[in-house]
DNA sequence: ACGCTTGCCGAAACCGGTTTCGGAACCGAC
DNA sequence: GTCGGTTCCGAAACCGGTTTCGGCAAGCGT
């Protein structure tokens, strides 16, 4: 193979660990140790090698370091897309901030897709196997999640974003979304709200038990009770969302206000609202969370707990790169809290539930 | 440094070529050409070292050839992410595409942001400096573009997403979105509208001229009078495109149809269309461009040219691992169509452009 | 003055591959 | 039977680093 024409203009030779050993008269070994660390050179040596290594403008290869170290400086991130995305707005800032942070220190992104569950963890295996990266973050994690025992088994280090059902051997940064959750009820609760639904997020993974587990404890901390009837299936999307709302609005008793496990759910509340010709952050109260761009602009605009996606990724990845350098993963660990975006679409209940009712069977007869 | 401890299983040792080459009684030099093709091994012996290569699930460690070859088998993307985003929403699946083309070669894919040109281009340099990739897909580009030039300098294979203005040299993909815009008038005109109005795409890059020219082109092919008070200036969100909307709508011969560069802009359209009490569709047709998810669900659906970003990732991918491999750039070019959606926002007018205007001021009056 | 640490560095092996070079074995031709 | 030319593989250098091992010289105590 090889030798084909290329028509590059030819890339400029890099200076190497030897150009530097020679310079300073000494061995590349010597060198190496000093920049490395090593106990056995003295303070002189170490500094004389670091300046000039400095001025000659010297930084190892991290693919040759790596056949002798096994470590690449590379972050792994494996993300499953699916059909309808909740989380599509959030990539770009996560994103962001993993290769921002990746870069300070030196370190890469490497980003692959699966389409299945199967391709997923073959997916991990391979960029594992071929020592393509050091470690891996994993987004939206399960309850009972199998890319963690993969990992496990293979001895491979792991950040997860998201907690799951057996965390031992797990480090972890996550949200704290039953705060959240329980923090818009107290809210809503604080308003005057004694009916308040609840739009459940995504099925299975890890993060809707807890929004949900939020709002149920939100609710007896507020002294209310909490009717099933209430408390809508997982919806992800507006579409799913504006059937969430007629669902919970045709109830003999409709809440008054309405909290929401994922912003895209809670835009499908407004259409909901808008044929029952009601009008949110008064008639109806929603609260939300996520912090979508597009929430700022419906009308009114949306009341939600926003995530710093790009804080998440940078915090991520540097927990990722402490955990390949050998830190404990107990002590890696960590619970950030969402922002509250005090918009307009909640505020004090200017109708009761049974007045409400009213309104939304005199729409529906229309 | 080192030998922290890491409480992780040990990973099994891979199998090297050594282990290959010591099981079938060869030198690992031997192996090593017979796997690489070298014309200097027997057919016999090449069937032998691959049979037994298999059969022993050897696979090259891509660092530990890059650092003899220079190649490391990843192709590298960088963003740019701009404060309010329109390509977003493509990003899931161009990663797809990108990474699903990259692992069917054996390839990876290194992302990275940057939030200024000068920290793209640094990035770039620093990628390439510490061959971290083999090449690079240059997404959204610019009439004239610096990350052009200095890959070029550089030595640096890459394919372009989009067109330039100089482009010798450069191995491209893109959508004909001229030619989408083009028949986008040509469709509207054969529908009686003659009055046909446009909103433009993002400054500076280069297929907002590119749609532009269409446009203009399919404006002259209907035989059709170009009037530049038809020609609304960029916009890339739904915020500029109702004032976009807007100011095409008051005009005194307001346009009966409307094109539009971009789909997130044509969402502003329904909004003022709204405004005045039209009905997209009937009394504005609008056709827009880009498919993005959120067309599907808008009243009426939006009719628009979708482009398949999945298999742009794809095609953009192949070509630059052929142009890795030593392929002309010069034939590695490749222009795709965008597939028309037709939905329910164009149809024959149903107001003449005077009619139009009536409606217009009437409702303004209000 | 002697031996014994200790500090510090050179020498060389090593990681997992690729690539160059040279020569043995075979070939047909004379 | 000898010769030049192929065919095909082994040997060894090489890529850019890391890591082990051993030894020299200084420092120390006695």
């Amino acid at each position: 193979m090889g030798g084909q024409i290329n028509n590059l203009a030819p890339r400029q030779r890099r200076v190497t660990i030897s150009d530097v050993s020679e310079a300073l008269g000494l061995t590349k070994g010597t060198v190496s140790r000093a920049l490395n660390g090593y106990p056995d050179i003295s303070e002189t040596t170490r500094l004389k090698v670091a300046r000039t290594a400095e001025r000659m403008g010297y930084r190892p290869l991290a693919h040759a370091q790596a056949i002798r170290t096994g470590r690449v400086r590379s972050v792994g991130l494996v993300f499953q897309f699916y059909e309808h995305d909740g989380h599509r707005p959030f990539l770009a800032d996560f994103l962001t901030g993993i290769s921002g942070a990746a870069s300070a220190e030196g370190w890469t992104l490497t980003l692959a897709t699966a389409s299945s569950q199967d391709e997923m963890l073959a997916t991990l295996d391979r960029l594992v196997d071929e020592r393509k990266v050091d470690g891996f973050i994993l987004p939206r994690t399960y309850r009972d999640d199998p890319r963690i025992e993969t990992l496990r088994r293979a001895g491979v280090p792991f950040v997860l974003f998201g907690r799951t059902g057996d965390d031992t051997g797990c480090a972890w940064f996550d949200i704290a979304g039953e705060a959240a959750m329980a923090n818009a009820v107290a809210r809503l609760a604080a308003l005057g709200h004694t009916r308040i639904g609840f739009v459940q997020g995504g099925e299975g993974a890890n993060y809707a038990h807890l929004r949900l587990d939020g709002y149920i404890a939100g609710m007896q901390a507020a002294g209310l009770a909490i009717d099933d009837d209430l408390i809508a299936p997982p919806s992800l999307n507006p579409i799913e969302g504006c059937d969430a709302g007629r669902r919970l609005l045709s109830l003999t008793e409709p809440p008054t206000a309405i909290v929401c496990a994922v912003d895209q759910a809670a835009l499908g509340l407004y259409d909901a609202a808008r044929e029952r010709g009601l009008a949110i952050g008064r008639e109806v109260s929603v609260i939300s969370y996520d912090g979508i761009p597009e929430g700022r602009f419906v009308d009114p605009p949306l009341s939600t707990f926003a995530v710093d996606n790009r804080a998440a990724g940078e915090r991520l990845t540097q927990m990722l790169i402490e955990r390949v350098r050998g830190t404990d993963p107990h002590a890696l660990r960590d619970l950030a809290d969402a922002s509250f975006l005090d918009r307009g679409s909640h505020g004090p209940p200017v109708l009761s539930s049974a007045q409400l009712a009213r309104r939304v069977r005199a729409s529906s007869i229309m």
